[in-house]
RNA sequence: GCCCCCGUAGCUCAGCAGGAUAGAGCAACGGAUUCCUAAUCCGUAGGUCAGGCGUUCGAAUCGCCUCGGGGGCACCA
């Protein structure tokens, strides 16, 4: 919409400049926002201000000139106002034309092409394989997922990904901690290290082990014993990651293993291939990534002295991968504990030579869990922690949903169970969801009525004149923009803000206006206002994974 | 010591690529239901945008410094 309102400044421009009334040179940027209060129009610019000093001229005096200028069927009034801006006002009709079209789009409604269909992967969650996702993992799949769906609404050609870290040492470990309690399960006395993974997960993992295989293992010494505890485990807990995730409404594109780097030697191939580039050095016994190179703080070890590869080596391997299937983007997720990690995974893009811009990590920060207020310990060691299943099992997929997504991900969150699941004021989530049901069953009471609803019924939108709808409408036909902008931002809270503000301007329209009168017409015209206000909802929910019950 | 995030109303947070008089919810106080769902609505009160300097027509927003909170600085993942 505002890129209509651009064209129609833009053309006001022209003419002043055919008329000699304006230099522009250079031509300027045109910027259309919203006024602060939406008495002083519907858009408003600031043109005149930003011209100011090419044009060597007043911003009221350059206001002024453009709008002379403007001119349109649309347009119901200019003004200027304040230092400079020019405020337009829209006929009612150049509303209406577009909600007919919102509308008509039904489930497309806020799909646009800003992404111009360029491929791009987000990858998130990827958590170790070693235990259960916590509530961390949670607000990161739950980030991930939707930035993912808003990515596509925005015209990206998306794809999702989960990494899985499933070799190295926390591997050899998570074998060893199943081996340790199979042993303890079937009589054995130990001393259980510390070190090793002490979740109840485990014996429950060794117990299946016991189940069907029995003590075949018992005699056999550790190194014959190992690779079986090891996949078992692995196997067990992905296939758990991956059943929380899919009940939490997240499920991936794609499931990589890094194994599989090692498998078809892609990690060694990439190090020969930065080794060739000279981004590659020996020293101490062990090889070094020339990150300080491209703004890391120093250089970074890919290969250990003991010839073991790190992580980081074979994430090397991974972003090269990822880039050879074609991505433009890449956009990883990650707990903002691991910001340490950004500069070097942006010094390896740009040794392969790409362009830093292709690649962006999201940090999200800590979730705090509470329970009425007070703090629940989340200490992985004592196996009390809260995973992400126990939270969703106690407030329900769209409470958890929505409370990881109503915050920019850059803060920290406190996530209080009780008010979770509260179905009080203080829950925006049962807010929205109301409104939506809200108009459900006012569609079923018009029905029950004898109002037949379908679309082929003759509207007569003009009936709308009320401040209030024109206010709902101009809510519903900035969702586009809303969705564009929340992609260019990778900022997911933008969604549930923008859908509240919308819900609470009905929830007043609803208690001051009657929908369903004996006007046949004029309850038509506002039940197809209420159909543009349900489908804006529920495709706003869809981006956030959320249902939007017909019934409360 | 170095790096990242945060600091806006009593609390939890918005503030859109600098723009007009800084917003919302909760809590507090006062109201609204013969009528489409009161999980709702309307009103009142509440602010040195942590502090300072700078950039400019204009700063909560950009830059630098200080203070405060959180997190990180591995041949771990």
């Amino acid at each position: 919409m505002k890129t209509e309102i651009k064209k129609i400044i833009h053309d006001a421009l022209e003419k002043a400049q055919e008329a000699g009334d304006l230099e522009l040179s250079p031509f300027p940027d045109i910027v259309v926002e919203n006024p602060k209060d939406e008495k002083m129009g519907d858009f408003s610019t600031n043109v005149a201000m930003t011209m100011a000093k090419s044009e060597r001229k007043k911003p009221k005096i350059i206001a002024e000139s453009v709008a002379r200028y403007l001119k349109n069927g649309d347009l119901s009034l200019v003004e200027i106002a304040g230092p400079g801006f020019i405020n337009l006002k829209m006929s009612n009709k150049f509303f209406l034309e577009r909600l007919k079209n919102a509308v008509q789009q039904g489930d497309d409604f806020g799909q646009s092409d800003a992404g111009q269909g360029i491929k791009i992967l987000v990858e998130f969650v990827s958590a170790n394989p070693t235990g259960p996702l916590h509530v961390g993992h949670g607000r990161g799949a739950a980030v991930g997922d939707a930035l993912g769906r808003i990515l596509k609404k925005a015209g990206y050609d998306l794809s999702t990904e989960y990494y899985i870290n499933d070799v190295g040492n926390q591997m050899n470990f998570l074998g060893r901690s199943a081996w340790l309690r199979y042993r303890e399960l079937l009589g054995e006395t130990l001393d259980f290290p510390e070190d090793h993974y002490r979740g109840e997960y485990i014996k429950d993992i060794a117990q299946l082990i016991i189940d069907q295989s029995g003590d075949e293992f018992l005699n056999k010494p550790e190194e014959e014993c190992l690779p079986f505890f090891r996949k078992f485990a692995k196997d067990n807990i992905l296939k758990g990651i991956e059943s929380d995730l899919a009940e939490f409404r997240v499920n991936f594109d794609n499931w990589f293993s890094e194994e599989s780097l090692y498998d078809d030697n892609s990690v060694e191939k990439a190090i020969e291939w930065l080794k060739d580039k000279g981004h590659i050095y020996e020293k101490d016994g062990a090889v070094w990534l020339k990150s300080s190179a491209f703004d890391d703080d120093k250089d970074r070890v890919i290969v250990k002295q003991s010839g073991e590869k790190t992580y980081f080596c074979s994430d090397i391997a991974y972003h090269q991968n990822k880039i050879n299937r074609g991505f433009k983007k890449l956009i990883n997720l990650m707990g903002a504990d691991h910001h340490g990690y950004v500069p070097r995974m942006e010094a390896v893009l740009q040794a392969m030579g790409y362009d830093k811009k292709i690649f962006k990590i999201l940090l999200v920060q800590f979730v705090s869990l509470l329970r009425a207020g007070e703090t629940v310990s989340m200490s992985t060691r004592s196996g009390e922690f809260e995973t992400l299943a126990d939270v969703v099992n106690e407030v329900g997929v769209d409470a958890a949903r929505y409370y990881f997504l109503m915050r920019s991900s850059d803060t920290h969150l406190d996530f209080d169970l009780e008010l979770a699941k509260a179905e009080t004021p203080e829950n925006p989530v049962f807010y929205i969801q109301y409104a939506h049901a809200r108009i459900c069953s006012i569609f079923r009471t018009a029905e029950e009525g004898g109002v037949v609803w379908n679309q082929s019924n003759e509207f007569d939108l003009t009936l709308l004149t009320e401040d209030e709808e024109f206010a709902i409408i101009r809510s519903i036909l900035a969702f586009p923009e809303v969705v564009e902008k929340s992609a260019r931002a990778m900022e997911v809270h933008r969604i549930s803000h923008y859908l509240l503000d919308l819900v609470s301007r009905f929830h007043g329209y609803y208690s001051r206006h009657r929908v369903i009168s004996d006007d046949k017409a004029l309850t038509l015209a506002r039940l197809f206002l209420l159909d543009a206000l349900r489908i804006t909802i529920r495709n706003g929910f869809e981006l956030m994974g959320i249902s939007s019950p017909e019934k409360m």
